[in-house]
DNA sequence: TATTGTTATATCTATTTTGCTTATAAGGTG
DNA sequence: CACCTTATAAGCAAAATAGATATAACAATA
C-alpha cells in the first residue's frame, strides 16, 4: 500500500492562460516574475497545487488569487512535463486557459501593478503550430520557462475549438454587435472572414438573439445588439 | 530556492488508452490488475511517472512495457487530478491515447495473458460526451478506478480530430481499401456514411495514392489498395 | 431640413460541396 | 457462362458558401 510514496515525486504546478480582446487583437495576462528563476521577466500566472485541492480547484483558486476572476469558463489545455522545464527542480505544470471580456480585468489591473494585458504575437498560420509571444510596450518580450510554448498551443486549440464551440462568445460582453463577434473570429483565426457570409452563418447557428436594442455612440449607423440565447450548451467535460 | 520541495505533492501516473480495430468495431487494449485497490478488476495499463523521464518518455516507456508497441502514434489526451480519484492516495494521472493496427497487438496478447481486447461500448452521440464502458466476453466489465472517463473522453476527441486529421489511417495496415477507411470512420463517429459521397471526400484531400494492387481473398470484385502519400504532415505538437 | 459619409442589413447570383441514384465493371462461384 | 455481390464511375438535385450589389439607417454638417 502506498508504494509509490517511496519515490521521488515531480512537483505538479498549475499555470493559466487569460485571454481578452484589446483593439481587435487576442492579448494575455501575464505577470512579472518577483524571484529566480526569471526574476524581473514575464510569465503566465501559475501556483503550485496542494495536496488537498484537485487540478480544476487549483485552477479556480489561482484564477481567484492572481487575476481576481470568477465565474469565468475555464478549460484544461494540455501538461507540460519536460525535465529540464523549470530550472529550480521537476515540475510538471498543467495548464488551463480562460477567455474573458476585457472588464472583467479591470479589478485586478487596479489592485496589482505587476499585472499586464499582453498583445499576442503569433508566427505561424493555420495548421502548423508553434511558439506565440507576447509585446510588452510596443516591444517583443520574452516570457518565462515554457511559457510560449504553452501559449502557441493555446492558440492552437482556439482555432480548433473556434468552428464547433461558443468559445468566441467568451470574449464578449453580454450584449454584442455582429461585427464585434466577426473581430473576434478574425483575430483567433488570423485571417479575415467574408462579411455577408459570416453573419448568415452565425444566425443560422441559432445561437443568437436580437435584442432589439442598438450599439451607442457610433459615429454611423448603430448595428444591433445581439445576444446568446442557450446557456444550456455549456462546453463541460474538456 | 526549492521551495516546493517543502509540500506534500501528488503522485503523478500515466494511463494509456491504445485502440484497435476488431470486426468493424473500436477496441481497446486493458489489463487485469493483480493488485489492491481494484484486485482482479480490468483497468488501462498505466504506471507511475519517474523523477527522471519526461511524461512522454513516461508514456513511450510504459507503451513498451505493457503493450510491446514501438514506433507508434502517441497524443496526450487529458489529465485527471480528482482528489479521490485513486483510494490509495493522491495519485494525478496524465493520460495519453494510441491508435495502431490490430497486428501491432499480436506480441503483446502472446506474451501476457493479463491483457485483452475489448470491444468499446458507447452510450452517448456525437456531441454530448460522457463515460465508455468496455465488453469482456459478451458481458459488460466495469473499469478500475475513472478509467471509463477516460475511456470516453478519449472518444470524445477522437470523434472531434476524425475530420480534419489524419486519425483514422493509424488505425489501418500501410495498404487499405476505400471500405477499410470508411468502416473506420463510420466505427470512430457512430453513425453511417454515405458511400459515393465519403469515397469523394478522401479522394480529393489529396492523401492517397492508388496502388494499383488489388486485395485479395475477396468473394467479389476486389478493392484497389489505397496507401497514404504523405507522411510529412504528422500530429505532432499536440 | 436636406445632404453627405459611413456602416448595417437584405437580396441576388454563381460556385462549390454534399447527398443520393443509377449505370457499368470486375472479380469469384456454381 | 449465367449470376451473385461488391467496386467504381457518372449524373443530378439539393444545400451550403462566397462574393457582389443594393438599400436602409443614423450622425454630422451645411
Amino acid at each position: 500500500m502506498k508504494m509509490f510514496d517511496d519515490y521521488d515525486k515531480p512537483a505538479v504546478a498549475v499555470d493559466l492562460v487569460l485571454m481578452t480582446m484589446v483593439d481587435a487583437r487576442l492579448n494575455v495576462l501575464i505577470q512579472r516574475r518577483n524571484a529566480e528563476p526569471f526574476a524581473g521577466q514575464w510569465a503566465l500566472p501559475g501556483g503550485f497545487v496542494q495536496i488537498n485541492e484537485s487540478l480544476d480547484d487549483a485552477a479556480h483558486r489561482i484564477l481567484k488569487e492572481k487575476a481576481r476572476l470568477k465565474n469565468v469558463w475555464i478549460e484544461q489545455l494540455y501538461t507540460f512535463g519536460a525535465l529540464e522545464r523549470d530550472p529550480r527542480g521537476r515540475v510538471i505544470s498543467v495548464t488551463y486557459f480562460a477567455l474573458a471580456p476585457t472588464s472583467a480585468f479591470a479589478i485586478a489591473k487596479a489592485d496589482k501593478d505587476d499585472l499586464y494585458i499582453a498583445p499576442i504575437e503569433i508566427a505561424w498560420s493555420d495548421e502548423t503550430g508553434g511558439p506565440a509571444s507576447v509585446v510588452y510596450e510596443g516591444k517583443p518580450a520574452a516570457l518565462a520557462f515554457d511559457h510560449e510554448r504553452i501559449l502557441g498551443m493555446t492558440i492552437k486549440r482556439l482555432r480548433g475549438k473556434l468552428h464547433y464551440t461558443k468559445i468566441a462568445f467568451s470574449l464578449l460582453p453580454t450584449k454584442f454587435t455582429l461585427r464585434d463577434l466577426q473581430i473576434v473570429h478574425e483575430a483567433i483565426s488570423g485571417s479575415p472572414l467574408n462579411k455577408p457570409a459570416f453573419r448568415r452563418r452565425m444566425l443560422d447557428t441559432g445561437w443568437l438573439n436580437a435584442t432589439g436594442e442598438r450599439e451607442t455612440a457610433s459615429a454611423f449607423r448603430p448595428a444591433e445588439l445581439y445576444q446568446l440565447n442557450d446557456k444550456s450548451t455549456s462546453n463541460k467535460g474538456e
